[in-house]
DNA sequence: GTATCATATCGTTAACTGTCAATGTGAAGG
DNA sequence: CCTTCACATTGACAGTTAACGATATGATAC
């Protein structure tokens, strides 16, 4: 709780990339490919990441299976690290980039590690999902 | 109120000696030769700093005379600057470094802007101050 | 006007940081 | 035991940043 804590938390929340893993963090844990899929940067700059926010006690892991769960670590960190998780939970929420992480985000949860993993760490294209069932060009009244 | 000003104002904060000027300025205005000789660093690198805290405002300058003085935006900032800057306040006061600053600012006020500038924009060496009276090394009897 | 002086800007250098591809590691599953 | 696989680590490279000295700017004072 010296000024370097300070300085290891305000640098973490001051990098784009890992607020915008902080915000995919706010509803929820989530394993590390799901992180990586939304992203869609390399898998060693997600680790690095983690690696720093870890270091600045803003996040925690949980290992099972043949995965590693991060999650705000929202109580237990150092002070600095939960005041600014406490503030970032109101700001940036109407961002273009972090709306569309959270797009993202709906959809790696619904798929879940295994099928992301499977994939190679990337989500399906687009529409998928359970929400606009078959937007298709084709005759709409053939019922 | 975007996420270029969200950056702005959380990499300012996040750099060492741009936290140490915005603890300075908590106890009121100062010019830059104060903070240059606060600091300790050249000119040019306080004024680049102070630069960068006006783009985030988090602080904001009143020119005088031949001074230009420095305040914390305390209002009318960002909303990210309002809420550091609050923040800020109760954060590092026990930090070395930034009790050091404070011991030093304290003279630099009572000094003022003239008499420092005359002195090339440093402080006394140390002692100093009105605190400790006459610490020579001469006769102490001889009164 | 001209000089002076506080601050701003420029140009350079060294250190840091984010990214990726490639490789290492360690545990789960065969 | 040997693979496989999720994640960590390494090394290289590019872009950024903080520091400085030198110089420009622009307002005050003569």
């Amino acid at each position: 709780m010296s000024l370097r804590d300070y300085e290891m938390v305000m640098k973490s929340v001051a990098d784009p990339t890992r607020v915008r893993i902080l915000k995919l963090l706010e509803a929820g844990e989530m394993c590390g490919c799901q992180i990586v899929a939304i992203l869609e940067l390399s898998q060693s700059t997600v680790s690095k990441h983690l690696f720093l926010l870890k270091m600045a006690r803003l996040v925690k892991e949980r290992k099972e299976k043949k995965w590693v769960h991060y999650a705000l670590a929202r109580s237990g960190g150092s002070p600095y690290a939960g005041k600014m998780l406490n503030t970032l939970r109101g700001w940036l929420n109407d961002d273009p980039v972090v709306e569309r992480d959270k797009r993202r985000e709906a959809l790696a949860r619904e798929l879940g590690p295994a099928n992301i993993c499977e994939r190679g760490m990337t989500l399906p294209s687009r529409r998928a999902a359970a929400c606009c069932p078959a937007p298709r060009k084709e005759a709409v009244g053939s019922k």
